[in-house]
DNA sequence: CTGAAAGCGCTTACAG
DNA sequence: CTGAAAGCGCTTACAG
């Protein structure tokens, strides 16, 4: 009565079966270049025979790495639409480079000493992962703490808080400077010459794009204002509230850059509840190119940022950590480009 | 000359630090209480003094797992918000139990047959995988490939397109029929007795949505409508082509309930073009509650769907059938709510 | 209660 | 070019 089962054929069962080594299995596997052609074919057909697949697990656990990154994601209620498609693209490259991206959200006070954030199990835990892309708002506490762990690391730089200037970790990130620029540039081609920036520039991405926006204005010879809003409310509240705040005043303005498209949004709120009409009375441009910006009312003029290539950069650049030691000298900063959609009109027109 | 490197401390060390064998040291790890207190708190305190963590990996691989499920996102072009929040939540919940979940998005056609969809390697590949969640839009072909794996796997329901009946997969869903019917009495509530379901009743969770909608209107003695739309060029044009359909042909109605929140934003865009208000000339209602779906002007009323809850019962769900091999014979259908916001409102108001 | 040994399914020096 | 053997870091019957 010999039962058959469908027991998992292993590289044993291949090696017996066309009467080689295991070693030589192995080989045909990972070198075939060098086992002697007839028995790299004999070896083949054993394999195709039996229909074997070497257990990648096992593989994977003799070569001392577990074969997946940590997609961290920090700081975020829910994934962020910029994040899920910095996701997308990790989850996409790493599928080619032939390691898996595991995802991770978590949470932290910036204020919490790096040895005392609390780590997920995954990353606390020895030898699950191999290197960890940090996605998220994230703080020096954080690098800190990831870089106790001993771990290959990347950070994606854009929503990275800190002051004490640049760290030694592995950046990319995304062209933010001049995203602001062109956005306040595709502005003043229009005609538009009072033109108001929105943004918390205590946050450095704000920063970074109203950086941008001096750089165009002066470069026109315009007048550039100071920057408006806070993001302590959310996104959506920075552009509402800074709109209403600068029409009380009086303010003059034909034309608006706000450095995100959430706060673009709010701003477009405040201009209709006012009676007002974007791009008829004022013309409006944003930042990230977020899912929903082509779906609003009215689609939004926006500064795109390359979401899927920051994600499969990240992994490219870890992995290249991982495997060949590369070291990171400066950031990589990814271009970003204009998106000209219905929410800007020429002054005139 | 002894050179110290920080070589990682393994099992064998503790055994070693502590005088006993590793197979006790593995015990006080696994099953404390097999080993003798006096043992156990030298053991213990050598894990303490080394800093000893075990290698999950190591683990895993001896026990004949991986401990890694993967969440395939099948046909979708980026992260739906609805699938984002599904992720999440499946994400959280794993790190609680102790799993690691790997995001997989995948495409595939419906009419490729199951052995000639190209599957992610991490799911070709052996050893990677213990289980998979089936999320994203899915068709029979898809689930008998993954039944072809041989590995465990749960689906989540709402957007699996099938017409041969039930399947024999384990299957989570949400309730679409009392949804439709909340939305719908929820209108009838209002005083609307002319109300219209927009939606593609081809697509199953629209004609459930649907279902509950008639049943809603029979209960009330109203006389239901034929429904309306197409998904055929995304959800957005469905609500937005079949107000315009709709308006055109003079049809009269003083509410809407549509089968999905994008579709609800096209309708809204829809009525705006043509000079008409909502919530004041006409009311709407949507499905999911998607994230912007509170950001847009009005403010969506809207049917609320335990995303995050979804994702968290998958993995546990497929955690029993891995480790207990639970069984599933019928669907596990999770509640839904009304969320009231401001795209609806009373008929004489 | 504890230890010696086999085993998980591969890879990889080391010989030959 | 190929094989025998050690090893990756644990777990788990099997003895005692």
């Amino acid at each position: 009565m010999m039962s058959n089962e469908n027991k998992t054929i292993t590289i044993r069962e291949v090696a017996a079966d066309s009467e080689v080594s295991i070693a030589t299995v192995s080989r045909v596997l990972n070198e075939p270049w060098r086992v002697k052609q007839p028995t790299r074919d004999r070896v083949s057909a054993s394999i195709q025979k039996l229909g074997f697949k070497p257990n990648l697990r096992a593989r994977l656990f003799a070569q001392g790495g577990s074969g997946t990154l940590c997609f961290l994601l920090s700081n975020r209620p829910f994934i962020h639409s910029v994040h899920a498609q910095i996701l997308q693209g990790a989850a996409l490259e790493a599928d080619v480079e032939g390691v898996q991206v595991v995802y991770v959200p978590c949470h932290y006070s910036p204020d919490t000493p790096p040895s005392e954030i609390e780590m997920p199990q995954i990353l606390a835990a020895r030898g699950l992962i191999d290197g960890v892309i940090l996605a998220g708002t994230n703080y020096p506490n954080m690098l800190a703490a990831v870089k106790e762990l001993g771990l290959p690391h990347v950070v994606f730089g854009t929503n990275l808080i800190t002051d004490d200037g640049p760290t030694d970790a592995c950046i990319v990130s995304v062209d933010d400077e001049s995203g602001g620029y062109q956005a306040t540039s595709h502005l003043i081609s229009l005609g538009h010459t009072k033109i108001r920036f929105i943004g918390d520039v205590s946050l450095p991405w704000y920063k970074r794009r109203h950086a941008g926006y001096m750089r165009a204005m002066s470069e026109a010879g315009l007048t550039s204002y100071e920057p408006v809003g806070s993001a302590a409310k959310g996104e959506l509240a920075m552009g509402y509230d800074a709109v209403n705040t600068l029409c009380d005043s009086g303010d003059e303005f034909t034309a608006l850059f706000v450095g995100g498209d959430m706060g673009a949004l709010g701003a477009i709120k405040a201009f209709t509840n006012r009676g007002l009409h974007v791009p008829d009375d004022v013309s409006i441009v944003g930042f990230n190119d977020e899912e929903l910006t082509a779906v609003v009312d009215p689609p939004l003029t926006t500064i795109r940022v390359p979401k899927e290539e920051v994600g499969a950069h990240c992994v490219r650049i870890l992995n290249s950590i991982i495997n060949k030691g590369a070291k990171c000298d400066q950031p990589d900063v990814l271009p970003v480009c204009l998106v000209m959609r219905e929410s800007t009109k020429s002054i005139g027109g």
